[in-house]
DNA sequence: CTTTTTGCAAAGTTTTTGCACGCAG
DNA sequence: CTGCGTGCAAAAACTTTGCAAAAAG
């Protein structure tokens, strides 16, 4: 049976350095039962109730970054947002539409061979990428550009 | 003979709406002479030399942003900066060195094919995108991961 | 002349810090 | 034990807003 994916964090968190508290236990449980990424404001938000104190949060996120649990994307065009990275959660790509400015989830990416090629080329060595595509989203198309945006 | 950037600059504007204002000019000129992307702080620092008020900075670069003029991409782990886009500046993606922290630039990504068939499949449109490759760049590979980072 | 843009100043949010205590290893 | 992790409270930094004056077209 495979290991759970705390258990994976746990561990993830020891080879880092970091020591497993309960407080980086309830973060990384918001994170996983959302599937999109969340603003340090949101965390602290929705994290409040649990306890945390913003300072804590604020200070454990780059941590997890830096111990590669959890990377920092672009939400909209305006946030930052963390979401967990692989094997917590499958890589994704994502799409920002122009239009109604909702961000969506591009799986299966098949980007990895070009984006290697493109870092090779250039002498650096790749072990993560992230894509971020613009344009117009499914529903937009339909509705033609400068309409109402669905209602989210 | 091609028409300037700051020409084309000023269309773009009048095509969306905006007007051409020493202001704008300024946010063009401070972002075209700078190859790094540049945070909003950044931005309200280097343009507070020339008389401009926060408060008009972080009004514009929503505004430019919408007008596709620049856009914002991720810094570091950490803040959001603005670049400006083609054709006032060449497409290109970005590689971030998870030992030293530096951003690089990567031209001609070769990812459009990928990028396109994987929007595609997913019935989106795409008109722009943005990756970014985090690994090892070239020095750090060199002095192996541990090591200080060099100087910047 | 009409509408957008800007400066100013105040208010609101978000982030960072120093320090003392408490828990993980 | 020993030192990392956390809460707290204050400070700093960053952003947003309302309004009236100035500027663009």
């Amino acid at each position: 049976m495979a290991k759970g994916p705390e258990a994976a964090f746990r561990e993830a968190l020891r080879s880092n350095g970091l020591r497993v508290t309960p407080n980086r236990l309830r973060v990384f449980r918001v994170l996983a039962r959302h599937s999109e990424p969340l603003t340090a404001p949101q965390l602290v938000g929705l994290l409040a109730g649990e306890g945390l104190n913003p300072a804590t949060v604020y200070r454990m996120m780059p941590e997890l970054t830096q111990a590669g649990i959890v990377h920092p994307v672009m939400v909209g065009h305006e946030h930052i947002g963390y979401e967990l990275v692989s094997p917590y959660r499958p890589h994704h790509d994502h799409f920002v539409c122009e239009a109604c400015g909702r961000t969506f989830d591009l799986a299966e990416c098949g980007l990895e061979d070009a984006v290697v090629r493109l870092a090779e080329r250039n002498g650096f060595r790749v072990t993560a990428h992230h894509a971020e595509l613009h344009g117009l989203c499914p529903d937009c198309q339909r509705i033609g550009v400068g309409a109402e945006p669905p209602k989210v």
